[in-house]
DNA sequence: GAGCCTGTGTTAAACGTTTAACAGTAAATC
DNA sequence: GATTTACTGTTAAACGTTTAACACAGGCTC
């Protein structure tokens, strides 16, 4: 009873066949006679034969492997992703090799490097930043890859999924500005980053065209206990919004607690609204209003483009996959004034002889 | 200038040794001369060489894999473990391979001959129930490893790493004593599951002994959505409890969204200890008082101990790591009378000739 | 100075697959 | 009936490492 794994050779000794065949047998490559096949299995069977991807991986140079590379798997937005991913991956036979990139441009790098090092099959990479990291520019066109999240459709090196920021921005604006609200605070992460800094552009230019002024802006940074001590010291320093948006479930986080530290009512002194949606917004007395992203369908979207680009397809073009947020109207807005009439989308009204300048909004009107 | 990536041996003859030198240098197997290792690093910088992974492990054997499995990714909990597992396995030249069983025993089996068929160096594993999958038990004694969290340390066939779930569950309880509840109810996942089991146990030994009756245990199992529909439909069925303690954080959200549903006001009509502590537990107005699990000494405290295995230690004894849970108090018991004194720890009062019993609490005494 | 370490380097044989090239057989085509 | 085609199977050479086995040089010991 030898304790090491049984070769092909064996299996194909035991099946009375050539290697070769049984590799054909496991890898499909090329049909093999439905008896033969048969004993194939058997003797693999009998044997507990399993093939070995070293062996395997080096010889053909391709492996079954998923790299994902997220900035922070403790927030629950990429943890979700990672997951919906994982699982999407492993019914179709491949493994995900997960790394996180801590936020920080070093890490990435360096953990990106280590995951191409595994010459994966295909890459799933939420950057950390709004720069490209110069690993995957090198790799672009040799590498199925798709981007998610964080990255500007229009400077995309791949194909890219994201929601439809601008939008999302604009939806949550609208919703205060139709509950009567004109004392808007915009809370982000990092204006830089692109999904942050269009929801701010979306959010900004209507509440400037409503309003007449832009709204303000304050960064928080990607981790609650930092970003809440910035919020909280911006309240001693500030007049309370009267309402407060938060781009992304960490800045709800910060600001929620910071609200909390300042005992500062919700919604009876400032409302809210949130970003992404989770359980714990909902479980408590006052739930909260919030901007749903479709987390799920942003997973299945990256899974099918980087399917569809191992299988070769999808041609030379970029395809950068815009999905919707959605508003879920919860209590943590409270009602000003009965209003007037629904905020117009600022979009509609878009010259489109101006539509490059689009982000500017400065033509954006209201009905 | 071709696509390839370089071999081994191309450095070596641009370093002009052999590749068994190349290999040394990299590997560190066997010393090289100074001068020598110099060149030849030189070398494999200009040609930009990676050792391939696949070859070397195919030769060798030997891997820099570390397969993590996990219940669910999407639970916080399990999310900051591998997030923290990442990091410290990259910091030492590892890859992490991870994969979810979605609490689910046939997942978990088939997840785990994925995992295994890697052969990674070591194996981090949280069970998704109270039986050790086959799968373990066939490699246990070829393969380094470790089992969190969900292990009854008794039946262990491997080193764990667990907190005192006992203890936890009598801090829990005996904070709400304290405070001068008696009209309390225990919000399990399943009660089944090791750790969870263990804080019921302590929880009710400390509560019947101080009221004289246990306390009622209601299982909602391990998604958020399903745990609050059972509770909701409880609460319809039972008069409103005094206090819930929930033994984990899904659980808590379960138990919180029924309420809030029911608009039952925390702490005013009912107390909540809650289980592990995440921000956004104390980021509302009425913060969640919590039993903390040390989430990230328990991932260290896995990772030491699985280093410690790869690396030949550790002998025959299999070692269980036992973490304290502590708790943090917010605002969410309510203070019924002045706690006529402290309520005692039950284990104090544990006569030591009836320790194997000592589950069943029927020795326990107060003060 | 013969024998023996010690420290370094090389040679060449694996490791378990995949796959191009080849071969044989039977059916189809001319 | 010769030639082609389609189908299925085999042979044997890689893939890029690691590592036993060996070699050689210099310093020791006796």
């Amino acid at each position: 009873m030898s304790s090491r794994k049984p070769s092909i050779k064996e299996v194909a000794a035991l099946a009375g066949v050539s290697t070769a065949t049984v590799s054909n047998v496991f890898s499909g490559r090329k049909p093999v006679n439905e008896d033969l096949r048969k004993s194939v299995q058997n003797a693999a069977e009998t044997l507990g034969y399993q093939v070995d991807r070293a062996a395997s991986h080096l010889r053909s140079g391709r492996t079954r492997i998923i790299a994902v590379l997220v900035p922070d798997l403790t927030d629950n937005f990429f943890a979700t992703i990672v997951s919906s991913l994982e699982n999407k991956a492993f019914e179709e036979g491949y493994d995900v090799i997960v790394a996180s990139s801590r936020n920080e441009r070093s890490v990435e790098s360096s953990r990106l490097n280590a995951l191409l090092s595994w010459r994966p099959a295909g890459l799933i990479v939420v950057p950390c930043s709004d720069v490209i990291p110069a690993e995957l520019i090198a790799v672009k066109d040799r590498l199925p890859m798709v981007l998610v999240d964080r990255v500007a459709t229009k400077s995309a090196i791949a194909d890219t999924v994201t929601i439809d920021n601008l939008d999302a921005g604009e939806i949550a604006a609208r919703h205060l500005l139709e509950m009567g609200h004109k004392d808007i605070v915009l809370a982000a992460s990092h204006l830089s980053f692109p999904p942050i800094g269009e929801r701010a552009d979306g959010a900004a230019r209507i509440i400037k065209s409503y309003i007449g002024q832009p709204p303000k802006a304050i960064e928080l940074g990607s981790d609650v206990e930092g970003g809440k001590k910035i919020f909280a010291g911006w309240l001693e320093r500030n007049p309370i919004p009267g309402a407060v948006i938060a781009f992304t479930n960490v800045t709800t986080l910060s600001v929620l607690s910071a609200l909390a530290e300042h005992h500062v009512d919700i919604p009876s002194r400032t409302s809210i609204v949130a970003f992404d949606d989770y359980a714990w917004m909902a479980a408590r007395k006052t739930g909260l209003t919030a901007i749903r992203q479709p987390v799920d369908e942003i997973a299945t979207a990256a899974w099918k483009r980087l399917r569809l680009r191992m299988d070769g397809g999808g041609d030379e073009s970029i395809l950068p996959t815009v999905l919707s947020a959605s508003l879920v109207v919860r209590d943590s807005v409270k009602s000003l004034s009965p209003p007037k009439g629904k905020v117009a989308k600022a979009r509609e009204f878009i010259n489109p002889d101006n539509a490059d300048t689009e982000k500017s909004g400065k033509e954006t009107k209201i009905h």
